[in-house]
DNA sequence: ATCTTCGCTGTTATCGTTAACAGAGACGGC
DNA sequence: GCCGTCTCTGTTAACGATAACAGCGAAGAT
């Protein structure tokens, strides 16, 4: 067991400075506060002695522990690292730190993480989606600080929300499917469906059902290759479809590889969207129609609205919707005289 | 400004329960030297008042945070995305916490945010790769925390380093493209290198040597369109190249891209290599060759030494290469006799 | 000349927890 | 019956900072 050494203290300084330690306190609290021989003399020491004031016991005695717990299913996805990143930044100009936690999209997990990040007393809470045990609601409503729950619109937030709506984004594909002429549409969606999953196929069987048709649902794994079997699958199965929705851009660049293989024609046989816009999407021949949703916005707009309520006026929206973008490109473009969009 | 609250305390749950706060202390953190009852008891209180330990207090008390800092260049990247997950796993078994930063690639954003999380107090340290400023490395290592650099292998590590060699990794990959037939192989890298980037270099052009030829580089962004790019010069500049080794898979994708656009047959005409094994690397037809790094398992490698070296034995390994793996794939495979990996 | 105000610095108590030690019974050995 | 040992619980004093207030000159007001 590594023993704790003890770092430089405010006590420390003063004796190096020959003043109190308030005075040092207040050197770096409230700069203004001292003389400025005073000031220069303090912090001279302070640089000398390479003092970093304690958080830990500040955040003890003046309850503000200058941190943001955040908990998001998982970092290994480009949609929650980005979203984070946009957290990050939004608060660390102000002297705030992230404390991460990953639930696996777990519930029970969130849970667990979540109460043991309360343990470092955060001054506010990020939570993704609208979905959590009662337990943990009923934790994080009592601490009575700013939460935010971000990615998802979800219907009855908790305090404050940022994201938009997955129900709109999938209805305005299938919208856009059926613009460009396709007149039977199969979903390819994840197996666990999750709350995002479940809002875009609720869209998705009310556009079915304008179109007169039964929904037609694929279920694979979230991936190229999982989108590549579902593709596989659909062709066996439904070889009269001449559309499809993808719930995520990995699955849809599977089916889009998939098709060109066994020779299904993109987009003239079948047109295919997808969700996310990856980085890909706007690369691969002929271009793959996506939703496109401003991520690190998102993360952004929480941290910004965090700190509003912390520092700043006291109230602003609670909710914000960034909204999404359907970019169209040649994995729908039946139209020969409508150019792709790169 | 939100008022700070009060939480539940030890204070509150021992009243609950009839008993000292020392002893509901103990409950918690050595429940095996209370006797059934009270121990029942007093959990039964807490868990009715949603009691959280209070981790500040705690650590200011007992010199414990319970805390890792962690400052990566940034979040946005697969790469350390996968590292940070890996990492973060490692440590909450145990009931440790991630206080993450991101210094997007610049070593006096490094160092201003690594010294802003030292505040925290934290029990470890991680960097990323072995450039820091020294004013960073005197304050570290004063800490005599468990401090271990990752991502690359350094010559010089301050303490503990996990990572591979990118030296041997680019060495490995050129070595590839000549077995494969290559004679000629320029390197497509990016503006504004970093030592990673370095590395590969100075194995390629040691390669470029054995070969009898000058290097060929071509220098580009870290994108798909900057890969697409850097394949357009490389056609005007060098078209009798029949090879490339691309930093990253994102700008192997673009060249592999632009290549099929303008007709510039891969791999019989120009084989081509990446780094960094995305998951559409192995999909893209003909399959992009590059280079697998095991890249959670750096994060969870780091996690454990650290964990071991504050929990359990004190010592252990100090550096730690994970080795990287080069997967062949049909982009350099010039022999139709040899079968594509997948 | 006295009172008031202001700018600057110091003193005291406290945040919630744990380390260290102290004490009260129970229990068994001799 | 005395003493040591063991099990369980409680008391006291920190950890390093800040809130709140107190003090003390100097300058300005009356």
């Amino acid at each position: 067991m590594t023993a704790a050494l003890r770092t430089v203290s405010l006590e420390d300084v003063a004796k190096e400075a020959g003043v109190s330690i308030m005075t040092v306190s207040r050197a770096f609290r409230r700069p203004e506060a001292l003389s400025e021989d005073t000031l220069s003399r303090v912090l001279q020491a302070a640089d000398a002695l390479g003092y970093v004031p304690n958080q830990i016991a500040s955040g003890l005695r003046s309850r503000r522990s200058q941190t943001i717990a955040c908990v998001i299913p998982t970092i290994s996805s480009s949609v929650y690292a980005n979203v984070v990143q946009g957290l990050s930044d939004a608060i660390t100009a102000d002297g705030y730190s992230l404390v991460l936690g990953t639930s696996n999209y777990g519930v029970d997990e969130e849970r667990r993480v979540m109460t043991s990040l309360l343990g470092y007393r955060p001054e506010a809470v990020v939570l993704a989606g609208g979905d959590h045990r009662p337990e943990l609601t009923r934790l994080v409503t009592r601490l009575k600080a700013p939460l935010v729950e971000i990615w998802e619109l979800v219907p009855k937030p908790l305090d404050m929300n940022v994201g938009f709506s997955n129900h709109a984004a999938g209805a305005a594909i299938v919208e856009h499917l059926i613009r460009m002429g396709s007149r039977r549409i199969a979903l390819m969606t994840i197996r666990a469906e999750h709350a995002r999953a479940r809002a875009r196929r609720i869209a998705y069987e009310a556009a079915a059902a304008r179109l007169g048709h039964e929904p037609i649902v694929v279920t694979s794994e979230l991936s190229i290759e999982g989108g590549r079997r579902g593709m596989a699958m659909l062709r066996a199965r439904h070889p009269d479809v001449d559309g499809v929705f993808c719930v995520s851009d990995s699955i849809a660049l599977g089916a889009m590889l998939k098709a060109n293989e066994i020779g299904w024609s993109v987009p003239d046989e079948i047109a295919i969207a997808g969700f996310g816009d990856f980085d890909i999407a706007r690369h691969i021949p002929p271009g793959l129609t996506t939703v496109r949703v401003p991520e690190a916005r998102v993360g952004q707009v929480a941290g910004e609205m965090i700190m509003s309520r912390l520092l700043r006026r006291p109230e602003g929206p609670y909710t914000v919707d960034v909204g999404f973008e359907v970019v169209a490109r040649g994995s729908t473009n039946r139209n020969p005289m409508k150019r792709v969009r790169r």
